[in-house]
DNA sequence: GACCCCATGTAATTAGTTACATGATTCG
DNA sequence: CGAATCATGTAACTAATTACATGGGGTC
């Protein structure tokens, strides 16, 4: 998926991994912190697929850089990820609910206290989006990738309601 | 992640691995299927690190079962993965939200397009799940499941109509 | 005969995480 | 002197996905 994004981003403009790195967690705001070394083998992969080319810009006393800018192949990678819908949207794969839930199994009163814990951890995650989202620095784009985080926190605290209720009512 | 929950269907009653796999997949209500291979391999995973061991049960006719149940250290990890709550959950991994955006930064009229596409994928998921959620044989817990991927998904389609709205109203 | 159920596995590939390695410049 | 910034990378590990391999039994 990263490389997706990287594509999207060089699309834009042709940039060096550095650069990149950079443009990246901006974008995301902060949901998503990247080790470099994770940007310099995707685009060494991209680069063996032929989905980008690397142009090497001499510096004086830094050292080089490799600015990487989309191919025809490329381009057209980009489209084709960007036109179709992403469909399999049932896939669930969040630890928060599979704990809970085998938690609920395993011992009620346990359950109960993981709740109350789980719930203060999107309370005081939610909070911190929303200090981020606030701040001056933050694009239009970014600022609606939070609202995404934010409305799925309060979408993941109704959810734990739902499961305190079940267990109170012995439902589960 | 797999790891944890095989771990705690093993803790409600020892299993073999095919056994595993349709006890999962039935918790899970059809929201991750597994490759029977995965089950194996992280299975002998956690016998290596000496989480569960295996009884092996001969069978006439059929292939021998390997019966696994939980250590002692197996129930220690269990007990610990469940009790404490997970934090960091602000992170994105989400392929629609960058998926969108990046459509939107490149392309407004496509970016458009795409949104009525993915509402349309958003909506049929629903459906679906729905159709499972009500269908006699879910269990609560599955059922609960179900009720998170449905409220993930109405939150989902919360953030759309918000992208749409900046897209018309020029803001992005 | 073809397909599903039972039951076990291996191999290959992709993606992401963490840690390590190198080296110059600039700022406090 | 130490830390941050600029700029490149490699290596090891974990997790998940997909495909392949084997083989008996029952059902349509």
């Amino acid at each position: 998926m990263l490389k997706y994004v990287l594509l999207a981003l060089l699309g834009r403009a042709p940039q060096h991994g550095y650069e990149l790195k950079a443009a990246f967690e901006d974008l995301l705001g902060g949901t998503w912190l990247l080790n470099i070394g994770q940007v310099y083998t995707t685009l060494a992969r991209l680069e063996q697929d032929g989905l980008v080319e690397p142009t090497i810009v001499t510096q004086e006393l830094l050292p080089d850089r490799k600015v990487y800018s989309l191919t025809q192949l490329g381009e057209k990678e980009l489209a084709r990820w960007l036109d179709e819908p992403v469909s399999g949207l049932i896939r669930l794969r969040d630890e928060v609910f599979l704990k809970v839930l085998a938690q609920a199994l395993v011992d009620r009163r346990r359950a109960r206290s993981l709740i109350a814990q789980q719930r203060d951890e999107y309370v005081s995650a939610a909070a911190q989006v929303a200090r981020t989202r606030a701040s001056a620095s933050t694009t239009e784009a970014t600022g609606l990738l939070l609202d995404a985080v934010l409305l799925r926190l309060e979408a993941d605290l109704q959810w734990l309601d739902l499961v305190e209720a079940a267990i109170k009512e012995r439902r589960l």
